[in-house]
DNA sequence: CAACAGAATATTGTTGACAATCCGACCGCC
DNA sequence: GGCGGTCGGATTGTCAACAATATTCTGTTG
């Protein structure tokens, strides 16, 4: 943790956006990242000094994260990286699952012709990055795959949910998806979402979408 | 939104809770008790004066508001009473059911003869209030009800999330429920909810539980 | 040598002041 | 009379200083 940027420098020339807004992304990049390892604590101070700001921006912006439960606060003592346990993290995956059956479900029922190629455009995207080996590619175009089905829900509240739900998950960061068979069970869940949605059943849609994300759980316990 | 009473003189002689909490809670009965009305602005430097501390624990209150969805911020200007509209509240209805839900569900995996013989203390209590004609007090009982089963379902996250939905809900202020038939009604999903738990059937019980909670749905429907 | 008391230090909680920004009213111009 | 620019007041955004609290260190005592 010893990352000394301005952030001042960088929208310096024009900067309408509130410094809150740049600090809470900058802090919630450093704990995702890892920069910041759970169960630290963030020194509101050394944070300040080293972001190049006052106090105040980061002292809200620490607040912010809480609401989103990346950190927990505490009183007279300061906020600290959430440390999550397997139990808080299954019970994460759990939520995820359930948000995202509500959400496939919810698509089933309203999608029309152009989401439905998109989708169909993601899946065949993550086939070719399977065939060329790419994992990386496979995990940023999967993310994008289901942030797209969380949008077209239209359902704003529970797109948020499942985004910081996400993002919590992510606290325990282990890499749990691995090698190209794992890839493409994978891949084969997406179908079975994507087909259901076409088909405009919501009930399947649920049940895959929320199997999808119960898979992840389950990877989660195997490496216990 | 013309009351004037200074947090701190009540907490004076023994204050060891941070003041923006005590501003939190005040600012979130104000809401929730109608005295700001939804749309209109939480002006910082105003309540600051009315609750007799200084702009930031207000400032940092409404942030946190925000991520209750109470309030919503914009920058530069201001942090609004979210007014609601029809489609907002019926899909807070909808996942307020999806959790209610699940937390029948997991409740019933692990109710114990304790948990059971409350919620059928709970069930006794509701009776009576409604024989005696007593809606307010039906009222206080539904609540605590709902609230011990989010509870006793072990899972934290999605307690919290069950009841900040609520308070969301409450910002669309209807009485919707009214008179003896629909109350005896609800009691009696009520039963349907604690005999599934009783039973260990998780799936009747997130069956009764989401049901539960759609006829509210139903009932904000009618009065369109 | 261990344990406790107390001071010294570090850190958060709160405040009031200043700067940046936005909104509305007023005035000139077409 | 209507439109656009500009000025002024109101409000939020940010800051640095001060107060309260927690933590750490140290010296003393049993």
């Amino acid at each position: 943790m010893e990352i000394d940027q301005d952030i001042r420098h960088a929208t310096m020339f024009k900067r309408q956006r509130p410094l809150v807004l740049e600090v809470r992304d900058e802090l919630e990049r450093m704990i995702l990242h890892g920069d910041i390892a759970p169960g630290e604590r963030l020194n509101e101070y050394a944070l300040a000094e080293q972001l190049g700001v006052s106090r105040a921006p980061v002292r809200e912006a620490a607040r912010s994260l809480e609401r989103e439960g990346l950190v927990t606060a505490v009183a007279n003592e300061g906020v600290y990286v959430r440390k999550l346990s397997v139990d808080d993290a299954l019970e994460l995956y759990d939520l995820r699952a359930l948000m995202a059956g509500h959400l496939c479900a919810a698509l089933a029922r309203r999608a029309d012709a152009a989401i439905k190629s998109e989708l169909r455009d993601f899946m065949a995207r993550m086939d070719r990055a399977i065939a060329a080996g790419d994992e990386a590619a496979y995990f940023e175009i999967n993310l994008a795959f289901h942030d797209r089905i969380a949008e077209a829900a239209g359902s704003e509240r529970a797109r948020a949910l499942y985004v910081a739900l996400g993002k919590e998950v992510r606290l325990m960061r282990r890499r749990v998806l691995h090698g190209a068979p794992a890839l493409a069970r994978s891949n084969m869940e997406h179908d079975r979402i994507v087909t259901a949605i076409e088909a405009g059943d919501a009930e399947a849609a649920r049940v895959a979408g929320a199997g999808h994300h119960e898979h992840g759980k389950k990877r989660l316990l195997d490496t216990l």
